[in-house]
DNA sequence: TTGATAATTCCAAATTATGGATTAATATTG
DNA sequence: CAATATTAATCCATAATTTGGAATTATCAA
């Protein structure tokens, strides 16, 4: 295999399929043409893109990373060559509706979008701020960025970013219950608990190598992160937090983290949007415009 | 001319040529070659990158914004394969996920490798204990540390040390029981039981001389080596137990060594990696150190 | 244990790229 | 003004590369 685009072309497809297989008929190639090409591609940069089995595949951390550039490059290409089509179309123009987590959004994207708009002055935008995932809405949005996982394949989604977990209490609250060693001694200690607005319970706590939490009997509960981060401060109990909302506070010492080796598998974010008909011009320049700005966010200050 | 990237670099060493023919000198190839490749990439864009008559070429306005586009996208292509040429040079670094059972891994591994990151700053390392073989989670591991056999061909597996079993009791049980004679003795006199994570089942006791016996009605039984051995401390029955769990307590006396010459064929320690791909150099390092590290390990202090 | 499916390897066939020979065009020179 | 020299373009046989069917191996599920 000559050529380094169609490789990176044929990775990229992968990454987004599960499994090697599944990607040969998205691009309408044999499954060995793909096994090729990741083997070359793997050659030349003289590492493992994907974990693998006959049964198994799934990306490596390198793999991911390699994702992320070889997208930002076939863009690039595509874009060279894609010059004279782009003039023939209307410019990009009118309204665009995003749907995305209250906290999140606020804190991240509202102002990157803000500073979009200004260099786009034919684009409207309509945000949807919002925790619940609510399909009659989601299906009159023309992008969403949601935390978490997708079971629906009628949505074009890209993961861009990730969120990690943390165990965290004041020092205070760490001086007065003792540092819990394990997992099980967090139990025993004050916690808060955060409500799925989505199904009323309560979200469980989860571990590397321990089972799921599921808070019983927390001194503070309430449905918004924010707030729970509120009450975690000023020394209530312990919670697990996203790392976008404790980060700063570990590196100030508002917060110490808590056994930080029984950290979660962190959590996607994905932009996803729906994958009927054609995408409207304004519609893929948003889209574009989100993943750049998710992926390049560094969400976790901490020096782990 | 199937490749666009290749039509780009040709583009770009024309561009700084004077005339195609000078370019292909450069280029080491032909001019035909050139000249088609030129031709492609104007059918592709639909505009002319030269003005050109057979004694004179001289690149077109279109053209000069084309150079500048194709230089940024060939150095991002470039900067990407090169990354590994990178990391070659330097010293390891990176993230290395193993695999290793409890008990040994957190005996004997776990002080090795804390060891090992003060010389390898620059390295990460992800330990995953469990008895479990989960191939969905074996699959992601760097590398993995076993007791037992392979079936698997998939794996660079080296073996580095090897287990031995022994019958034991406390010296207080031998006494009230009588000390065993033979192997059948054995199922007359009270006995713990080891259940095998994999299969759910009891692990069977192998001898030297004597077949397999599988614990019927043991008096304890668990699926954790540590609370076995704990158990047979307390003098509940006897058990067959690895060297490095019981090897101390019967050079201090608190247990008794039982039939010595029916030990069966030792096991063997393995040290493993997948084989597919190229493997990067961190977990070659950390690979190296481990089977290094395994094979001085004396897991046996008994003077047999 | 068997059956089904995925990844890989091998290899012959199909496709694509290559450069020598040729042709066409045009500036320079005698 | 014609002869000469030089270069781009075209044609085409040959070389090189890519492709996917068949066979192999591995794995999971029933």
């Amino acid at each position: 295999m000559k050529n380094q685009l169609e490789m990176l072309r044929i990775f990229k497809v992968v990454a987004e399929s599960s499994n090697f297989k599944e990607a040969s008929v998205r691009l309408g190639i044999s499954p060995q043409s793909v096994t090729r090409a990741i083997k070359e591609l793997e050659d030349l940069l003289g590492e493992p893109l994907f974990y693998r089995s006959t049964r198994n595949t799934t990306i490596t951390e390198f793999g991911k990373k390699m994702v992320l550039k070889s997208e930002g490059v076939i863009e690039q290409v595509d874009a060279l060559f894609e010059i004279q089509k782009r003039s023939n179309l209307q410019a990009a123009e009118g309204l665009v509706k995003i749907t995305m987590p209250n906290t999140f959004g606020q804190q991240y994207l509202l102002p990157a979008l803000t500073g979009f708009l200004k260099d786009h002055p034919g684009i409207q935008l309509d945000l949807r701020f919002s925790n619940l995932i609510d399909n009659v809405v989601a299906d009159q949005m023309d992008i969403g960025v949601r935390v978490g996982f997708f079971s629906n394949n009628r949505n074009v989604a890209r993961r861009v970013n990730e969120l990690k977990f943390y165990i965290v209490g004041t020092p205070e609250l760490v001086a007065r219950t003792g540092r819990p060693q394990q997992v099980n001694d967090l139990f025993q200690m004050p916690y808060t608990g955060l409500i799925d607005q989505n199904t009323g319970r309560m979200w469980p706590w989860t571990f590397a190598n321990a089972p799921d939490f599921f808070p019983t009997s927390p001194k503070f509960t309430t449905d918004d992160p924010e707030a729970e981060l509120a009450a975690v401060l000023t020394g209530i109990g312990y919670s697990q937090l996203a790392d976008f909302l404790c980060a700063k506070y570990i590196d100030n010492g508002k917060l110490v983290s808590i056994l930080p080796e029984q950290s979660p598998a962190p959590w996607g974010i994905y932009v996803y949007r729906p994958q009927r008909g054609p995408v409207a011009e304004r519609v893929r320049v948003v889209f574009d415009f989100l993943v750049q700005t998710l992926a390049e966010i560094k969400l976790d200050k901490l020096s782990v």
